[in-house]
DNA sequence: TGGGAAAAAGCACGACCGTTCGGTTTATTT
DNA sequence: AAATAAACCGAACGGTCGTGCTTTTTCCCA
């Protein structure tokens, strides 16, 4: 599209600013975000760098706005070179686990500590937050209802069904692997997805039930042991 | 157990305090929760509410205690009146999807929030949230267990798995109805919940692929357009 | 009813927050 | 090289934060 033209000065600081604001932000969240931790790292006055970004409402956004546009260049755009269909959206989903398990479990995902912070928050960073929630999810519906059209999915399928479970396999993947530290979250998340994707293609394997690694070492303890010494 | 003995007064505020905790937390968060705002909902000063815990980070382990409490009290005790196995394990899940509908979904979810914002936070109240959350999922993996020993679950079923994929179904919704406001996110999560259950207990029906209300009124649009629209 | 203990208030502190503003330095253009 | 514009800094403002100290009020019991 646009030539490489060298940034300007300004320009690039921009980028700087915005690149230090994804980092502390996947990690902090969007409400940990401050200017003068910014400008810490940057070695710049506060005012130097609130002077990029009107307020600090518009500093979060943009690094929304910069979050959605790497999500969709390494998740989204890729798929499209495969083949409409069941190939497209297992494209969509293996992109998708990739980049969780590769970026957002070590950094942190912005989608996600974002969703949790301003679901109750009225405001232009909560609608900006919706916006692209709602557009990648309209992303997997195509792409879902095209599945269906050529018959790689379940006729009667619930395209927006199928999202919803497959939404929760990566908030849970997330919530394994970063809060609990579950190293075989990811195995999980894998099996899960491939369930869900075979379930609605009407090819559920017959043993499928078996989770990864099924050693058993149940320690037998009497039910609401650890509930009960917790309500102590 | 302990008879309903008459609170003094400390303990009164105490406990008026720990349900303003309570109130704010699960709309701002843990990390949202001031002495300052439960000094001004109680109308007393801040040093007054800050005497009644030596710190923030033991109110807000205070909380979480709490929360874990009532969810409990509410989800997990009155499950173990039912027969072990498959009732008691549906029981316990249909308790917690009430919970969520009626109690976190209008106010917010320690656990959801919490989780979010303290998975790359060492500390005290990190570590209490890990072990809360282990807790619970020790008590489902209990149930699960149980429900596989008396033969309503498949014997090769994986009892984290289920675990991992019911959590993720909870999570979901969490996101669905309290982010995007989606109305027939609890509807989702009922069919979600059934489906997983029936999967493990060997009972998946044959017109379970169909979503609630199959209207299919899809929009056809070129793919890519919404996305290329944010990624601009 | 008095007196000791518990509870709450009052006040101040240092730190950090986003934001504003005037001035200085640096980059870009003519 | 001069002129203009962009970039950046430093200091300060009004707030809020958690947290100590000291004092006052309130409770509770002998």
């Amino acid at each position: 599209m646009s030539p490489p033209k060298s940034l300007s000065k300004g320009e690039q600081t921009h980028e700087r600013i915005l690149d230090a604001a994804q980092s502390i932000a996947s990690r902090e969240g969007l409400e940990g975000l401050t200017i003068g931790g910014i400008a810490e790292r940057l070695e710049m006055s506060k005012s130097g760098v609130f002077a990029h970004f009107g307020s600090r409402e518009d500093l979060q956004i943009a690094v929304i706005d910069d979050y959605v546009r790497k999500f969709l260049d390494a998740v989204f755009f890729p798929a499209l070179k495969k083949p409409r269909g069941l190939p497209r959206l297992k494209a969509m989903f293996e992109n998708w686990l990739d980049r969780i398990v590769f970026v957002d479990i070590p950094n942190g995902c912005v989608f996600v500590s974002g969703a949790v912070e301003f679901d109750d928050k009225e405001g232009p960073v909560r609608d900006r937050m919706v916006a692209v929630n709602r557009a990648w999810q309209g992303e997997m519906r195509q792409a879902a209802l095209q599945a269906m059209d050529v018959g790689h999915l379940l006729p009667d399928t619930d395209p927006e069904q199928l999202i919803f479970d497959l939404y929760g396999v990566m908030l849970s993947l997330h919530h394994d692997a970063r809060l609990l530290r579950e190293p075989r979250a990811v195995e999980r998340a894998r099996l899960s997805f491939k369930r869900t994707i075979d379930f609605y293609a009407g090819t559920v394997s017959a043993d499928s039930v078996t989770g990864i690694k099924p050693v058993r070492v149940a320690p037998v303890r009497k039910e609401g042991k650890a509930a009960a010494r917790l309500a102590a």
